[in-house]
DNA sequence: CGTGCCAGGTGCCAT
DNA sequence: ATGGCACTTGGCACG
């Protein structure tokens, strides 16, 4: 990686700075002194102030102030970004198509501009997520209940997809909605959803609905008595234990949450 | 601003200008190729890769590959950041105590380290919130329908908060939900709850429903229909627009997005 | 602190 | 493009 710093005395020279990472697709990183408009989806004003900007070789462009995770204003890939110098102010104008969006930052000042060229081919692995969660429940669904049997996964019904389709030792249809996270009301109403959707294939049968997680809260676990649903506890990082000693790698899992009720 | 540029020539005389980065709460910039391994709500494993890292003064810490939005991995307001050399590798540690993760960065080549301190006490003004859209709504209810009157605004009820509890011409109770964006299931779902508990408390009364959003989506048009709920459209950009004018603001809405449906 | 809910949510994938 | 849904969602307000 080569990482350049400029310290442009001019606006001018800024411009010339900042096209110039732009057409050679670097990674740029702007402190400067900026107001700016956003409107799009919603409109926001910022006063003027100092913030890092950053812009991506995507044209993605973040706004952060000195506080926080989020940025305080951005623009994801953008098609566009048109620079001029405007009243003593250098203008960024980052445009978006779908949906129509800009983004106009004006610099009174800048301070610093770094260019970089990042090789970074890395591999990002998520662990834990509800799909690999629910691939290993899926395979074992004795984990949830006892002769509990797969039949299909996110099978697709009317309102959406059911995580997964069982069958009880004694036949009943399951339905099991899965939470990697406290499920909340909405979960339960999901899985009510669902419920009501294939009752109308099969209105004869009894189906069993469980909501499958680590811990659900006080209201839903409330609605679920009411829907005459159920709930079963999860333990998430015994089953990140199961799957990371398969995969012969070690355990690091000091930090993951334990499920508390 | 001063924005300070390092070149650390080795991982030890880059810890020491991390360290005083951290102890004077500066903003810190730092290009670095490493790898990651996050573990907490969920985990995650980053290989090898050149990377912005930018660590605030609150202890946020973001993550940033040369391309898109989101940062790769993050860590918001960490309550500990810890510094070490091992096997060649500067490791910074970012603990964050609720929920209890963390995000290990090992950064085996750093070749920039920026420090600065920014004074950002600018205002963020955000416009078309839903808060903004109900506060004119409950201001204006002929918007949604003639003869509508406001009886309370972000009534509590037992499953949550309704956005505007109104009276219709006929003195129906009329109970209505807001989204500033394309109305989903979700949102009808929600009226419908609270229609529910509502009626518990006047189980005579007819209780009217209405979603008003700038759109809705075809399946939550079907289920407001199976639910006897109503649908309003309304035109977001209209209401940006009486807003500002009023505000003696010109009107900057050229991006502001028309509603399709 | 948990629970609920908005957000310019973002991202991914399906039709 | 629209829709449905997970996300280390983050953020805020409230009990």
């Amino acid at each position: 990686m080569k990482v350049i710093h400029y310290n442009p005395s001019s606006l001018e020279e800024a411009v010339k700075i900042i096209r110039d990472a732009l057409t050679s697709k670097k990674l740029m990183v702007i402190y400067g002194c900026c107001t700016i408009i956003y409107e799009g989806r919603g409109a926001s004003r910022l006063t003027q102030g100092d913030r890092l900007v950053i812009v991506k070789r995507d044209g993605s462009v973040l706004v952060h102030r000195p506080f926080g995770y989020s940025p305080v204003n951005w623009q994801p890939e953008t098609t566009d970004i048109s620079l001029s110098v405007e009243n003593g102010e250098l203008v960024m104008k980052a445009l978006r198509l779908t949906p129509r969006e800009i983004l106009e930052i004006r610099f009174t000042k800048i301070y610093t501009i770094t260019h970089a060229i990042l090789d970074d081919r890395g591999e990002f692995i998520e662990y834990l997520s509800e799909e690999e969660i629910r691939d290993y429940l899926s395979k074992n669904p004795s984990t949830i209940e006892e002769g509990l049997i797969t039949i299909d996964v996110e099978k697709r019904v009317e309102p959406g997809f059911i995580d997964l389709y069982c069958r009880d030792r004694n036949g009943n249809v399951v339905i099991i909605e899965i939470k990697r996270t406290t499920a909340s009301k909405d979960a339960v109403l999901q899985l009510k959803r669902y419920i009501d959707a294939v009752k109308k294939y099969m209105p004869r049968e009894r189906i069993r609905g469980i909501i499958v997680a680590p811990s659900i809260s006080k209201s839903a676990l409330e609605l679920t008595e009411k829907l005459k649903l159920e709930y079963k506890r999860i333990d998430i990082s015994q089953i990140y234990k199961v799957l990371r000693s398969r995969q012969r790698g070690k355990s690091l899992l000091h930090y993951i949450g334990k499920a508390k009720s």
